[in-house]
Formats: C-alpha cells, structure tokens, sequence
DNA sequence: GCCGTTTTCGGCCCGACTGTTTTCAGTCG
C-alpha cells in the first residue's frame, strides 16, 4: 500500500502535536510542522522519491533526520517515534487542544491534575466543577470550557470560498458604513482565494480602533463574541462562521494587509529575511531600530526585503519567495482572458436551463464559444443522451448557430468513462463531435492501480480531449477517489489529452496542488464551470483563483485561445 | 530539528487579548 504524502504530512503533525503538549523545544515542534507542509504541498509522490533514492533532504524544512524518518514511514508505514510519544501521553489528548482556549500547556496541566485524557472527560469535569481548582485555571475558564463543549461546534469545520462570500461580504459592507472607517479589506486565506475558509480576516483601517471595535460587535448577525479589545474582536456568526477584526493606522495599512493575509509560513519567511537584513517587521511598519521604514502598501513591505511584489494567491510557501528572487513569478492568468467554457449542460441532460437560454447567458459573459456537454447514456439519473437524442441535439446545435450571432456553440458530451474504461458512445458519435470531455460517475470504490488504469484505458481513445473533475471530490462531502494523477498527467502529456480545473465551488477539481503539477509536467488544463443553469455560467471566477493559485499563467490554460486555435490543439492522430 | 553571503553553533516571526495573576503565562492568529 503506498504512502500518500498526506498521511507523512498528519503522522509528522500528530507528533508535533505530541511533543508541544509534552513540553518539547518548540523549534523542534514547529520543525516537525514546517516539514509536515511542505510534504503535504510537494507536486510530487515522497513515496516514490524514497523508493528512487532521491535525497529527500534536499528539501526546504527536512533535514537529514526527518528525510530518514520520511522513510520509515514510507518503508514500514509507520513511525517509531510517534509510538513511543504516544506511550508517554495519551493520544486522544490532542483533542482537547481543539476546544478554544485549551492550547499544550493546559492540556497536560489537565492530564496531570485530574487525569482528563479526552473530550468525555473534559465534559465530566468541567460538570463536577473541578476545572476551576486545577491552577491556571478559575471560573471562568470553566464556564468557557462548559460552554464551548455545549456548542458542540465543529471547530475544524471550513466553509467553502463561495459560501464565505455570502456571509461576508454583507459583513464588510456594514463596516464600510461606520464613518470613521477609512479602508476596509477582507485577508486571510479569502483573499488568497482559497478553495475553503476556516474563518473571515477583516482589517480596517481608522483613527479610533475602540469605536469600530464597538460597530463591529454590533452587527445583527452576531452569534457570540469571542474577545473585544481596542484594537481588535472576534466574533463568531450565527452562521458559525469566525470573524476576526484588526483595526490599525493608514500608515500600517500595507503591513498590516501583509500580515493578516498570510500564508503563516510565507509571513515567517519575509520576517525571516527581514532579520538577515537587520529588520523588524511586524503589522505596523517594517522597523530599522525604533524607526518605521515602510508599510504604507505591501509593495513598501516586499520592497524592503528586496522583493517584487508577490500576489496574494502565491503567498503559500510554495516556492514564490524563490521566484520572486529570481524574477521568476509567473503572471497569472485572470478571468477575463477566458475565451469560452467548455463544460455545460442544458435541460436535455439535468441542467435547468434551455440550450438556446444557455448560449445567450455565455454570450451575455462575453465568451466567444460555449461547449454543451450533456451526459452520456450510462448517467441515467442525470437523464443521459444515447447516441439517437446526441444526434438530433447535435442538429439543434447547428440550427442555433446559425441564428443567434457572437457565439458559437459547440457540439460535445460529457461521456461517462465506464468501469472497464471504455468510453459511453461509439466512436462514429465521438468522431463528429467538437469536443469530448470525459469523466467518472460511477466505480468510485475501485482500488487506486484499478481507477487509474481505468482512465488510462479510456485516454487511449483518439477522441478523449479533456479529463472532467479528475478525481470527483466534493468539497467536505465526498474524499477524491483513489487515483494516481501523476501517472495520469504523464499519460496525458505523451497522448495530448488535457484536464480540467471545474468552477463548481463544491468541486474545484483539480485542485491547487496538482494544477501545479501539471503546469510542471507541461499539461494544458482547460478551466471549465460544468454549469447546469445559466447562472452556474458566472462560477468560472472560483477556477480562475485555483488556477492562479497553482500558478497557471494565459498559455497553460486551454479557454484563452480562439476557438481556431483551440480545435487545432484538440486534434489528435 | 533545521539552517547558513554574521555557517557547523546559536539562533529560530511577532503582537493582542484574556484570565488568573499581582507581573504574566497561555492562547491565538
């Protein structure tokens, strides 16, 4: 069974966790973390780099004592050094660091004072009222404690992008309205635009920070305040959704933006080299000595520690410091240099919307082409086409084309890759069409080697262009199917198919890591909404961010070319 | 435990808020 870098990534954060609680020097902890993120953003299997014998330590954050533990887990799937910790203490206590306001230290001061090894007893002895006489903690705590666990609220719950949009935007709006509020700007992980949010970063910028802390605690939405300073508030929403405040001077307002939007670990490493260069840099300015030397932008900030400006979808740690040294970052494609879209269905399938309805919304967006890709025949709940109801819409397609100007339509499918990966229509439908896009509704329970040499076998069709959502997940409902992505991108480069980043915010599948992936193995992806009404035509926006955060640029995207230009790149021997 | 144009030891990003404390540790972002 091989290891996935996921499952290197959570065994090297369990046992950070482990050893924080257990007291370890911290560097060592975070060190554990830093190589837990860089292993779980690594475009490439560690698995296959031990077994090839590439030197692992090469790597940014592993060294030569975690590149032998990476292979440890890699060769006997587990980690000794995680078993023995867990012998020293109990490894469900980690638990208890997810209730707010129980960090390490709290935790073992409760294994120790009242042998609390888990939520369940955490909740007994908060009930029986003995949190309060364990030192460190008072009343108060127990009460925060009691009423943390009665909210039973998943703390590791994350909100999808395009449903943080809609409680926050509305938010920041009613922010905007306090007079005294200058500039008012959403960070964090929402403006790096990523797929999920744990919870909304708002930084503003005013004279009084006491007076917006006060409009801010005052929205109706409220559920709970969490904290209220002068400076700062977290508040949570009745959505459950986490809001957090800062409030600092214009002049702060680049640095503090920097800050507040993060990633944590590409903020550690600008710091970083601002202390090689002998500065302090933190969310009011950067600081030679007492005096403030920039902060006003982030360019300000960048500038100092002779950087170019890095975009906001870059800022993960993933190399864009190094890019950026080197003038190296890419120029990141954005949505209005797509062309078309290449994956929709009509109500023929199980889209809402009419074809000619479909085909004047895209027009409306401005895209010069519109694919229609309604379902094969295998999809029956989907209402899927078999080859006679294909044809006849392929007539429509014609006679639509010919009356309504300044869109073309192509004709296309969604074909359904079947179990033995033989594609749903035969090759006579196929040939005629513009555009095939194939993809997985069914078998998701195949074993890995299984899935992939499924899709494998079906990208050996002449006729397979693009690979629809690759690995079928559905953001917090549905884990992508086992599937090899490597070994099919490989694939997919030798036998000139393409993949596609779909726009639904449920599915932004492909997701950021492997767009980066194939961007490095030199394989287009084609950014696509698969909307089933016209209004799903306008969530090509959310592709466009993942893209951007896998670093495609105009020329790795498929839908920035002419429709000319496209068909001839589709074309296969 | 990692890392190096202040290198093989001695550093390692930085500050606000809360509650339990009498000056600060713990937590969080």
């Amino acid at each position: 069974m091989p290891v996935h870098n996921s499952e290197i990534a959570e065994t090297f954060e369990h046992l950070a966790d482990l050893l924080e609680i257990l007291g370890a020097n911290t560097f060592r902890v975070r060190a554990y973390r830093n190589a837990a993120h860089t292993i779980r953003d690594l475009p490439r299997n560690a698995a296959e780099m031990v077994a090839t014998g590439e030197d692992l330590s090469e790597l940014p954050g592993v060294g030569e004592d975690l590149a032998d533990k990476i292979a440890e887990i890699v060769e006997t799937g587990k980690l000794g050094l995680l078993e023995e910790t867990i012998q020293k203490v109990p490894e469900t206590l980690t638990q208890l660091t997810t209730v707010p306001g129980i960090g390490p230290k709290r935790a073992k001061a409760l294994l120790e004072a009242l042998d609390v090894r888990s939520l369940d007893d955490l909740k007994e002895a908060a009930e029986a009222g003995k949190i309060a006489g364990v030192s460190g903690f008072g009343e108060k705590s127990e009460q925060a404690i009691l009423h943390e666990l009665a909210q039973a609220r998943d703390v590791e719950r994350r909100f999808r992008i395009s449903t943080a949009e809609d409680f926050a935007e509305p938010f920041l709006a009613y922010i905007r309205k306090h007079n005294n509020v200058k500039k008012a700007i959403i960070a964090g992980s929402y403006r790096r635009r990523k797929e999920t949010v744990g919870d909304i970063d708002i930084l503003v910028t005013a004279t009084n920070g006491k007076e917006v802390v006060e409009h801010f605690v005052g929205y109706e939405e409220i559920d709970q305040i969490i904290s209220k300073g002068t400076t700062r508030s977290t508040v949570v929403l009745r959505s459950e959704l986490q809001v957090d405040l800062r409030v600092v001077p214009e002049v702060s307002y680049g640095a503090a933006l920097h800050y507040f939007t993060g990633s944590k670990p590409h903020n550690i490493q600008v710091r970083r080299r601002g202390v090689e260069r002998g500065l302090k840099i933190n969310e009011y300015g950067v600081f030679k000595g007492e005096e403030r030397i920039a902060g006003r932008t982030e360019e300000e900030v960048y500038d100092t520690v002779g950087l170019p400006y890095i975009l906001p979808e870059l800022r993960e740690s993933r190399g864009e410091i190094e890019a950026a040294e080197s003038g190296e970052l890419p120029t990141l494609i954005q949505l209005a240099d797509l062309r078309g879209d290449l994956h929709a269905h009509t109500n023929e399938s199980d889209g809402k919307s009419t074809l000619k309805e479909m085909a004047l919304a895209a027009k409306e967006l401005g895209h010069d082409y519109l694919a229609v890709t309604d379902h094969s025949k295998n999809a029956r709940i989907a209402g899927g086409l078999d080859e006679r109801r294909l044809r006849k819409q392929m007539e429509e397609i014609d006679r639509l084309n010919e009356e309504v100007d300044g869109i073309q339509i192509l004709k296309a499918s969604e074909v359904d890759i079947l179990d033995d990966g033989r594609l749903d229509h035969p090759d006579e439908v196929l040939e005629d069409l513009d555009l095939v896009v194939c993809s997985i509704h069914s078998g998701f329970n195949l074993s890995e080697s299984k899935q992939t040499e499924r899709v494998l076998r079906a990208m050996e069709s002449r006729y397979f262009h693009i690979l629809a959502h690759p690995t079928g997940r559905l953001i917090g409902k549905r884990k992508p199917y086992p599937i090899d992505l490597e070994k099919i991108l490989e694939a997919a480069k030798e036998r000139g198919c393409y993949l596609e980043i779909n726009s639904t915010p449920a599915r932004l599948d492909l997701d950021d890591v492997h767009c980066r992936m194939a961007k490095d193995m030199g394989v287009k992806i084609a950014i696509s909404t698969d909307a089933h009404s016209t209004s799903g035509l306008s969530n090509l926006r959310y592709g466009v961010d993942q893209a951007r955060r896998g670093w495609l640029e105009p020329d790795d995207v498929l839908n920035t070319r002419s429709w000319s230009a496209l068909s001839k790149l589709l074309a296969r021997s």
